[in-house]
RNA sequence: GGAGGCGUCGCCUAGUCCGGUCUAUGGCGCCGCACUGCUAAUGCGGUUUGGGGUCAACCCCCCAUCGAGGGUUCAAAUCCCUCCGCCUCCGCCA
């Protein structure tokens, strides 16, 4: 939820981020004229309510021609009160469910445009020149099943399209990749967290996913659970209600847990291995800081995510996401995309999300400065996404037999093993 | 799945049987002031959150808020119903 008072005050600045997004900006009118109505029928019931009170504090006193009298009085104003009552509520519910249909406001270096109008911030590693090497790379799918790392086959026999298993080396290698991230969040400071993996409408809700992102959320209809698509929903509600003490700032948490993500319309779209699936592990960081901070969070979850990048050797390029691509939250976004060889070009890796407010507003987490009390700021980060990292290593550090080399920072996750070799089949 | 207990403004807690004097008690913590040669002790005052009014700002005022929602009533922390959460015991099961 956007800030409503910042809404009244600078109307337009929020039509412009809603057009910015591609977004419907109508709907900034309606919300500025249910936020009027309900001040207005607050005000009304608050003047209602005062006098009720008043004159039925006087009642167990009074004589009993008084007695009859503040009866008769009070006898009505109950009934005018419950209206007033009714039609702020509905003012109440009304403004509510309509700001929250609002995106976030968009920063205002973002580039304007869709998916395609990202701006290259800058560009990490080499490309390796597989010509000049005098073979052909293979892709990860090629690899990881000559490794007896990826079996898709089976994962489609048992889950249907979209599942694997990853088998042997392939399990192993998400194990070393997941400790060495848990590791790196840890030595920079953050807490390492387990979290739950279904979760309830408030925080799905409150984290922002149940807007255009809705049809990408399994839903449990039965026991109406929603499964994350991301740790951020659990660490972000993870503090929902509560009220933190500035000096306890910055919160850091790098959750890890599974993901679930229905690819809504992404039909013909990384069919082929396990660049896009329905369900991955991922390790994610968290950061709850103060709004004044919230900018330089993001550069520090951008620079943790580059150090990771780097670490597993990777050729990588940082991107600006357009306004039309931030994702309801974000006031911005960057992104890691790797370097793919068999795709000829970079893919989304990691994510680096700027939210400001926004789920803070909408899932009442608020810090105490002093003696005020106000919202927050929230920002999230891939660290380690599992499976489009394990396909960037693979086809980036395969060699000329069918091998894979092992960066180094994974290899004391990996009981000291240099590469992995295929296996005889 | 079955039985019982509990949920009060940071934490603990009084109040609920028997509706109004609850403007929710007291303690701890915290903040301010005073005092003492110093951080201690003591005294006094303050200290939920949200919405609104007024305002340059502070102050002040009003309304809501006793897990959530509904009901009864002129009036609900208190009575009734539903739901949620936590705890204990039993059964079953990783």
């Amino acid at each position: 939820m956007i800030d409503l008072r910042l809404l009244r005050e600078d109307p337009d600045r929020v039509r412009a981020s809603q057009r910015a997004r591609g977004e419907d900006v109508a709907l900034v009118d309606s919300v500025l004229s249910a936020d009027e109505r309900r001040r207005s029928s607050g005000l009304r019931f608050d003047e209602l309510r005062s006098e009720q009170k008043s004159l039925g504090k006087l009642i167990p006193r009074a004589s009993p021609q008084e007695r009859q009298e503040l009866l008769k009085k009070t006898g009505e104003l109950s009934a005018a009160v419950k209206a007033a009552e009714a039609e702020q509520r509905e003012a109440e519910e009304e403004t509510h469910r309509l700001a929250m249909r609002l995106g976030n406001i968009v920063h205002p270096d973002v580039p304007q445009g869709g998916e395609e109008d990202f701006v290259v911030l800058e560009t990490h590693g080499t490309i390796r020149d597989f010509g000049a090497e005098g073979f052909d790379p293979k892709d990860h799918l090629e690899l990881g099943e000559a490794l007896g790392a990826i079996d898709v086959e089976r994962g489609a026999k048992v889950s249907g399209s979209r599942f694997y298993y990853l088998t042997g080396v392939g399990a192993l290698l998400e194990l070393a990749l997941v400790n060495a991230a848990i590791a790196q969040a840890t030595e920079a400071g953050f807490t390492p967290m387990l979290t739950p993996a279904l979760v309830r409408p408030r925080a799905m809700e409150g984290t922002g996913f149940l807007g255009q992102a809705a049809e990408n959320v399994y839903h449990l209809e039965k026991d109406d659970y929603y499964l994350v698509g991301t740790s951020e929903v659990p660490l972000a509600a993870y503090h929902m209600d509560e009220i933190v003490d500035a000096d306890r700032l910055p919160l850091r948490y790098a959750g890890f847990s599974p993901c679930f993500r229905r690819e809504a319309g992404t039909y013909g779209k990384d069919t082929r291995g396990i660049f896009r699936v329905h369900q991955f592990d991922k390790v994610e960081m968290f950061s709850y800081v103060d709004p004044a901070d919230a900018e330089n969070e993001h550069k520090r979850l951008l620079e943790w995510e580059k150090q990771w990048l780097t670490g597993l050797e990777l050729p990588f390029q940082v991107i600006d996401v357009a306004t039309g691509d931030l994702g309801a939250s974000a006031s911005r976004k960057f992104d890691c995309e790797a370097w793919i060889p068999t795709q000829g070009k970079y893919r989304e890796l990691t994510s680096a999300s700027n939210c400001d407010g926004f789920q803070a507003r909408r899932l009442s987490v608020r810090m105490r400065d002093g003696k005020k009390v106000k919202a927050l700021a929230t920002l999230n980060g891939t660290l380690c996404a599992v499976p489009r990292t394990i396909v960037a290593i693979l086809e980036n550090h395969q060699q000329a037999d069918g091998s894979v080399r092992v960066p180094e920072v994974l290899r004391p996750y990996l009981g000291g093993r240099e590469s992995l070799e295929p296996t005889a089949k």
